[in-house]
DNA sequence: GTCTATACCATGATAGAC
DNA sequence: GTCTATCATGGTATAGAC
């Protein structure tokens, strides 16, 4: 983003520092959630002290913001780099296939829980929801335009179809479907994109 | 159930107070989840100190558990209520369109969310284990008459179709279209069961 | 079996030396 | 900015009187 040529070594160090914080953060935000993962074990992940993440990250609730916008500013950066003559249908499936993936790399649902502690200190974060309103945007042009294009069904309001898109990718059918074991990373992300643009019948 | 007809007065008694524990549970897990939910709370919604809950229940998360055996018990009832002569996929339909009310009006989600200690704590509790197994029979039974009928895609697995279901019934699609109050109970569950069977092409 | 009062502990956050 | 050591809070669970 930025074209400064010139940070100092200290600067660099710091930003080197915190995208560690934040790498520990997304994990153990993906694996045990907000309420469940406490401050003492992204320190022992990253390998400071407690104290030393407080300096960098004022509390709980910044640092998992942080993660998210993150998150958040990685989706918009996709979705910025499709293909625009392509289908629109064919790039939200990209999209969705994207935040899968994602997920099954040990990253973060798009969205945060409803009942967690997380959802309100977001709610508060303006950084976060500017880039979420950015996101719905650029989604929802792409969703008339599938409809336009006679790609999706023209009795579905662009919110219905944009939630449903982004809760799928949050489905907790990806964590049932992997701990069985049955299928390949590729076929459960096939499921759950057949399954949510397709229709179980 | 049991058809013995004397229960002491102070059995009676007892049954109805842990009625009321549990519906307060029920309540309160339904609104802050299980991690956010105080056993402070239940008591004070109750009406009794908190010691006292816990001569009904050993633990906070017996208590939960409780409260879910409760839940997948009025949905066994549900499904073996069905019409058996219905077309299997209307009788899917209605499962998921009964979770879906039953979840409007201030109910649990069928299931656990994944990142919450209460899921370890269900996983060890036999009672809802063996519920569970027994609605899973059930279901499955349903989907593979529902193809075989061709209401439902061939090419899908049985436990992709349960587990689809089953994640639509928690879907947060719900909550994000009703604080919009753009649409009324009855046109969110139609959405969600028509993304849901229909897709969204 | 209900209450009040409390033990006990996990965890978010800070103080203060270096 | 990093550390060790500590505080403060809130929440599960229990003791003991009635």
């Amino acid at each position: 983003m930025s074209t400064e040529p010139k940070l100092s070594f200290k600067q660099q160090q710091l930003i080197v520092r915190e995208n560690a914080i934040v790498d520990a953060t997304n994990s153990l935000l993906a694996k045990k959630g907000f309420d469940l993962m406490t401050m003492d074990e992204v320190a022992a992940d990253v390998g400071i002290a407690k104290a030393s993440l407080y300096k960098h990250f004022p509390s709980k609730e910044a640092l998992a913001a942080a993660a998210m916008i993150r998150l958040l500013e990685n989706t918009l950066a996709f979705v910025r780099g499709l293909a625009p003559d392509q289908p629109a249908i064919d790039q939200l499936k990209g999209v969705l296939q994207w935040a899968l993936e994602v997920r099954m790399k040990g990253g973060l649902p798009t969205l945060p829980a409803e009942n967690t502690g997380l959802r309100e200190a977001l709610l508060n974060n303006t950084r976060y929801i500017t880039r979420l309103m950015d996101l719905n945007e650029l989604m929802g042009e792409l969703i008339e335009k599938a409809r336009a294009q006679g790609a999706i069904r023209a009795d579905l309001p662009t919110e219905v179809v944009l939630f449903t898109i982004y809760a799928r990718s949050c489905d907790p059918t990806l964590d049932y479907l992997r701990t069985n074991e049955q299928y390949s990373d590729e076929q459960v992300i096939d499921f759950l994109l057949s399954t949510c643009f397709g229709g179980l019948q």
